[in-house]
DNA sequence: ACCTGAACACCGTTCAAGT
DNA sequence: ACCTGAACACCGTTCAAGT
């Protein structure tokens, strides 16, 4: 039995709550899969007219956003070594390993460039680690977005390369492309092609993270 | 009056071609923008039923595929540099420039990880350049691939940034959270919030680059 | 105040039938 | 062989009406 209206607040008791919804969002995409989050599925998966959404959210935009959010707020704030490169590279890894762990957020990603207030903390740590390191404010931003480009793009990546496996044996599929190289034009690939598939399947976001920072502190 | 029907080949004659689809699908990028490219209103375009088009492509990933390699096949060829290391930031940049100057090619990249069979002249490039400069076969993938994360990170965000400038005043907007940032948590970000979209605004693509490849090359 | 059905303006794709 | 209309199974979103 919903409670009666507050003394302030008149008209019909809410039956969803924004919480709800987002809770039934986190359970469809992890279910289904994130190219299964429509208006109309959530609506169902919340037992309510897909109309009525648009109470509690501005749009699927809207939504996307704050779904987003609320993830950033779970992410860990780990313990932070003392050497200022050190904790550049700690707050990039943790970025990286929340978002990888849930690439649906790439769609989201693409669309705007904030990864969130949560993850407002990470970019801190990056500048303040950066000017610690003797970067000028401007260079720590451009160290900054040097990270946050080459992170993205390896979680966009990943979360493709995981997602379309199932054809990469039908014609046109990346590993047949790289398999029908023409050996006098192309001789360092075409030596590759038959291991191209495993050695681009490893993780080697640490190592290029790593050389990117490095690099970038060796030019000041 | 189209012409009679070859001996062979019998039927009737086509009046839809490959390349005219391809011509108008270009057409109407460059007129309406990315977003507007529909099967449907590409087969207006062209002036014949939506349903006319899969005659001539498997399905409108395969257009995407078909439109992305015509484009790299008009990628320029430049002179490339003697010093090898020269010739990896040079392949890169060629890269880069090309796929900014159309950023709709950001929704096939991230659904395939590669740019067409006419790119792959670029991985080669990478590949021997990082060779001689003494990076093993897996030294000179793993250079490659952090490449070309950094690569595609910077087109997909840069891209998404040039869309949402209209609404870049409205509430949620991330020049809106940079400039509500708290100074005692985040005081970096708080004294760089006013300049923050001018700095962020700035091309660092060739920065970042030599800062990658310098670092990565200096670890071997 | 909150919820809903009906409707609008779209999608990509299939398939049997026409020329 | 090529083209088409009709249809299927969807989308996000608006809006007047109901409770």
């Amino acid at each position: 039995m919903p409670p009666a209206p507050a003394p302030g607040r008149m008209g019909r008791p809410p039956r969803t709550s924004r919480v709800e919804i987002m809770a039934a969002a986190r359970h469809l995409i992890d279910r289904d899969g994130w190219e299964k989050l429509t208006m109309r599925r959530l609506a169902a998966e919340v037992g309510t007219a897909p109309t009525t959404l648009y109470h509690h959210v501005r749009d699927k935009d809207d939504l996307l956003t704050q779904l987003l959010d609320d993830y950033a707020d779970r992410m860990p704030r780990p313990a932070m070594p003392l050497d200022p490169r050190e904790r550049v590279i700690t707050a990039a890894t943790v970025i990286r390993d929340t978002l990888a762990a849930w690439p649906w957020v790439v769609e989201v990603l693409t669309r705007d460039d904030q990864v969130g207030r949560a993850a407002l903390w990470m970019v801190e740590t990056v500048l303040a680690g950066a000017v610690e390191c003797g970067c000028s404010p401007e260079q720590a931003v451009d160290l900054y977005r040097s990270i946050w480009y080459y992170t993205a793009g390896e979680i966009l990546i990943r979360a493709t390369r995981g997602r379309d496996r199932p054809d990469s044996s039908r014609p046109g599929s990346r590993d047949d492309r790289i398999r029908a190289v023409d050996a006098a034009e192309l001789p360092h690939l075409a030596a590759l092609a038959d291991r191209w598939a495993s050695l681009t399947s490893r993780d080697t976001y640490a190592l290029g993270l790593r050389s990117l920072v490095d690099g970038f502190l060796q030019a000041l």
